[in-house]
DNA sequence: TAGATTGTTAATCGATTAACAATC
DNA sequence: TAGATTGTTAATCGATTAACAATC
């Protein structure tokens, strides 16, 4: 596949393109230009041709992009054409949550198991999901082939378990702890800081009030 | 207050400036240097001391940075030193996570209501407050002078919603549907795309197996 | 074929890093 | 005072946008 490191912007920007070209498909669209689009996504077309041809050239000089087959594309180059097994880590309200979301599993994120080291929350089912000790993880990771694991505990168990996760040789880590985990470069791991970005919101909803005043 | 346009690069890196601040406050530490912070953080200290100076001079020539300072002075900056009011829309179990999560309210986001339109959970209790139908958010917004609204109801509806709230007056939403939201430039918004975040993460941990395979 | 629109190169813009004079 | 380290300017790097030749 892809030889050349592509950036992470250009890669943010592809789960984006994929939404719209979903919503274009279902509402029955053929084709779409760069500028047609670039209108929709309020980016420019340049920017649309650019991050496309990082992949290879999907479109056709005077025809544009074909929508069916440049969603299968994108979900190619995501990865969501492959299944992958996930665990939760952490049988808290969030992980429960991203467990419940249904819209996961329809992009191919099966969750398999769900871990709590909570005495009181082993057994009891979440979904379809009995919660397990965390002493199980290890070998549940190696039998069941888990490539993703979501951690929902609070930061303070997060760098062990990450550890833990890395000998298991697990893949990935999403990250909803407080906390940057340091882990070797074969494991890729994704932050979702929330209070960073409710953070970021009250700064700029804050500074916005400032500036009117200021006017 | 600030009068420059700040790039959001910046400020997105602001949160975590804060949360290290915080760490090294805990722990005691009274001063620490650029370079200091840069070796521990991972980024280089130029950039700190870049980002830091867009909002003023908080160091000192041959010292550094005082802790204690800093972190309450980025703190103001992020608007954390006033109290915010929020609502959440959706009671489902992300909304239900998100309220139950006790560290935002210890910085001052105080959660006031939640709101759903599905009749068997109104009334029901989550957390400390009662779901209420969605036809008295309007009320509910202006007479508990609300920030912020954490919008955590399926794209369906969120559009709508997100007119109701722009009409509302509201300054800033906390978008976690899976839809971009057209407001005008006064509110706010600040998206957290789960599942774009999770396609991330298939890519980057896809793309690595790509690489070592070609090897 | 003529018109449209891509793929791609070149130009611009912005963000990051380096360097150093100012100063505690 | 001498050493350390900031604040800030200048240089570099990378990402975005513009332009246009290639081509369907």
């Amino acid at each position: 596949m892809e030889r050349k490191e592509i950036s992470q912007a250009v890669i943010s920007r592809l789960p984006r393109y994929y939404r719209y070209l979903g919503e274009l498909r279902d509402d029955g669209v053929e084709r779409i230009s760069s500028q047609e689009l670039s209108k929709k996504m309020q980016v420019t077309a340049s920017q649309i041709r650019q991050d496309l041809n990082h992949f290879g050239g999907f479109g056709q000089q005077g025809y544009g992009y074909n929508v069916e087959y440049l969603y299968v594309e994108i979900a190619k180059i995501l990865g969501l054409d492959q299944e992958h097994n996930l665990i939760v880590i952490g049988a808290g309200n969030l992980g429960q949550a991203l467990l419940n979301y249904s819209n996961f599993s329809r992009r191919g994120f099966i969750f398999k198991g769900i871990f709590d080291h909570n005495p009181k929350l082993q057994g009891t089912k979440i979904g379809e999901l009995e919660v397990r000790p965390m002493e199980e993880m290890s070998a549940f990771i190696t039998k069941n082939n888990i490539d993703i694991a979501v951690l929902t505990i609070p930061k303070t168990g997060a760098v062990k378990v990450a550890e833990k996760l890395v000998e298991c040789n697990i893949r990935a880590i999403w990250n909803f702890a407080h906390v940057d985990l340091h882990v070797p470069e074969w494991v890729q791991v994704e932050n979702v800081h929330l209070s960073d970005s409710l953070m970021k919101l009250s700064y700029n909803s804050s500074r916005y009030q400032d500036i009117k005043n200021a006017k």
